[in-house]
DNA sequence: ATGAAAGCGCTAACAT
DNA sequence: ATGTTAGCGCTTTCAT
């Protein structure tokens, strides 16, 4: 008990520790192997250290505190050879924050949500932070249950990129329930979302949740432009349900542009996000009769790129035929023949952005540049 | 102060509760709105209702113990009222494991990795469980340090999706040290790989791990034949490095497919598992020239995209020039023109298998059944 | 059936 | 600089 003392703080062996330090050692160990597994914890370390909790504690994460140069190299090797690894639930109960952002997309095989994924993913790396991820599959009830769980994670940030129908002007549009949110800014957390700029300020109270804010109108425009430039002057729009923010911005913000240069969106089609509504609705809209030289601008890629197999599939061409363009950019884009015109949103970009905008205290948004790219589906018709 | 008891099994108001009902709730809605912000606890739930902790908790976790209807009604009312959600971490602690699966996937914007991860969440949310992800970008080094950190998080699984070089039989071969792999099992956590079924076994201890096993040779040799069987008889197949598994069989699997129909394989182009990967080596290769009526084989659809683009940008034409075909069926692989021909492998159920591997104690792989899909890319070439 | 109390693994005052 | 000791929010014996 005394004589520990002397020599403890050069290396002497762990049974050198304390009366007890033989048999709590061999009951540990023994303990590994026939009991209920078990990760090595603190007072492990401590005790197989000679330390105090405390002191270990200060030593493995990185306190501002000062320790020994003895004892935290003695902390340090015990740890290493215990495969020491702090539990990140007792920390985060301990401290009472956990480190963790949750990320709520609708679906995260579609690209758009993919890309906005790795770049909040990259930034959570740098920072050590987490993150967990949720399905919504575009359902509005869901969204509301999976929120509700979610609130458990008690999570430093909450990353809204499902493309919900944003909360409308008039109340009993379907929404995110603003209560919802508001009960995690309650504890500290910080709820960014994609999407509209400030939105209609129906509630008295300000808008707390920051936003990453695309500028699909700006884009859309500019596309417009570009393609009544190209000669189109007669287009179909394909968006979502009306309402619905994104959507509306785009294919408003289309509208204008094609006019400006001369052109006049004749009809809108209307449906959801998917692949399968783009080519659902635009078989339709085959089926009724469209003109060659037709434009036809998707509201996003994935719906773009759903009518164009629809054009295929009725044996038209994409083209020259008809035109197609998008917006976002996602990578099969590039990819398809003819390779589809549309709007380059930095998608990783803006995911990092949602990152930063949750652990920046003074955040503002870096404008995120959307950028039209002219490809082979819509050919100019001099 | 005794009036309350008469009636606190109808509706009452927070108040009547408890001699401090209404200095404690005063106290406690003051510090909402001046202090940190704080969510609501177990401890202020039980408090409100006027029972103890443990009956609270009870009520509120499902436990199996009864509780009188009475309490039972109580309690809900009050965790209702005061928007009570349990405090995941503390739970963690407490119960020693946490509800976390955690998804370890090369880059989680691939579409490949995309849908695995669709699957599992699916399935985590299925059983109420989280799902964080970690990204390791195919770097063998920062893979080692995410899964270092990631113990931290106890979770009940890791799914190792990342394409690695999985542990090659020499030693000194890049792979997941072992050791990191066993410090989570040595916790109960299960952990789940994608990949090669049943790897040499240098080590003597049994291999703990679960894996989801994809047919690759077969798939690959099945597609082989069918190439040969539409009349190609020369191929060049763009892989990864030697020595990872995936890439081996799928290669090893078409060669011997292709050979078998009286076609050859005559040289094999070594990259990764990128897009950029098999756009350069096919510029590459068609720099040194490549005859018309070659079918290029690329080892997952991801690379086949890119080998197109370049053939593309060459001024080849694919399909009738150069012929590609791919593996996985990612869904850009269907919107490329000429669409691609591939093997189909039910990614998004693979990952839900995963997930069963994690959570079933009794778990057995149902086969994933691969498809060879002709498309447009290889026109027969009677 | 209910409640008191001892943890879970860790942090952070507060002593010393 | 080190150790002691309350917690953090919740679960779970163990009495009653």
């Amino acid at each position: 008990m005394l004589g520990c003392c002397a020599h403890y703080a050069q290396g002497m062996s762990p049974e050198s520790l304390s009366p007890t330090g033989d048999a709590a050692s061999t009951r540990a160990e023994s303990a590994a192997v026939s009991r209920a597994p078990h990760a090595a914890t603190l007072q492990d370390v401590a005790r197989e250290a000679g330390v105090s909790l405390a002191t270990a504690s200060r030593v493995l994460n990185g306190s501002e505190r000062k320790v020994a140069e003895a004892f935290r190299e003695r902390v340090e090797r015990v740890a290493e050879t215990l495969g020491y690894t702090p539990n990140m639930s007792a920390q985060a109960t301990a401290r009472g924050r956990s480190p963790v952002i949750a990320l709520l997309v609708a679906d995260i095989a579609d690209p758009y949500f993919g890309q906005i994924a790795a770049g909040v993913a990259r930034g959570a790396d740098e920072r050590g932070l987490v993150v967990t991820i949720s399905i919504t599959e575009r359902d509005q009830e869901r969204e509301n249950r999976i929120l509700r769980a979610l609130r458990g994670q008690r999570p430093q940030g909450l990353i809204l990129a499902a493309s919900r129908a944003d909360r409308a002007d008039e109340a009993g549009v379907a929404g995110t329930a603003p209560a919802e949110l508001a009960a995690f800014e309650r504890f500290g957390a910080r709820v960014v979302s994609f999407g509209a700029a400030g939105r209609a300020g129906g509630d008295a109270a300000p808008q707390p949740e920051r936003t990453i804010v695309i500028d699909n109108a700006g884009g859309a425009e500019e596309l417009g432009r570009r393609m009544a430039a190209l000669g189109y002057r007669t287009a179909v729009g394909i968006g979502a349900a009306e309402g619905v923010r994104t959507s509306d911005d785009r294919l408003g913000g289309f509208a204008r542009g094609f006019a400006s240069g001369g052109g006049a969106v004749e009809r809108i089609l209307r449906g959801d996000f998917t692949r399968e509504s783009g080519a659902t609705l635009m078989t339709a809209a085959l089926a009724e009769g469209v003109e060659p030289g037709t434009l036809v601008f998707g509201m996003s890629d994935v719906v773009a790129l759903g009518a164009m197999s629809a054009i295929r599939a009725a044996g038209r061409a994409v083209g020259t035929d008809i035109a197609v363009c998008g917006f976002d950019d996602v990578s099969a884009s590039s990819d398809v023949t003819p390779a589809l015109t549309t709007v380059r949103v930095p998608l990783n970009e803006a995911g990092y952005q949602a990152f930063r905008a949750i652990v920046d205290d003074d955040w503002i948004q870096d404008p995120l540049p959307v950028e039209v790219i002219v490809r082979d589906s819509t050919p100019g018709i001099a």
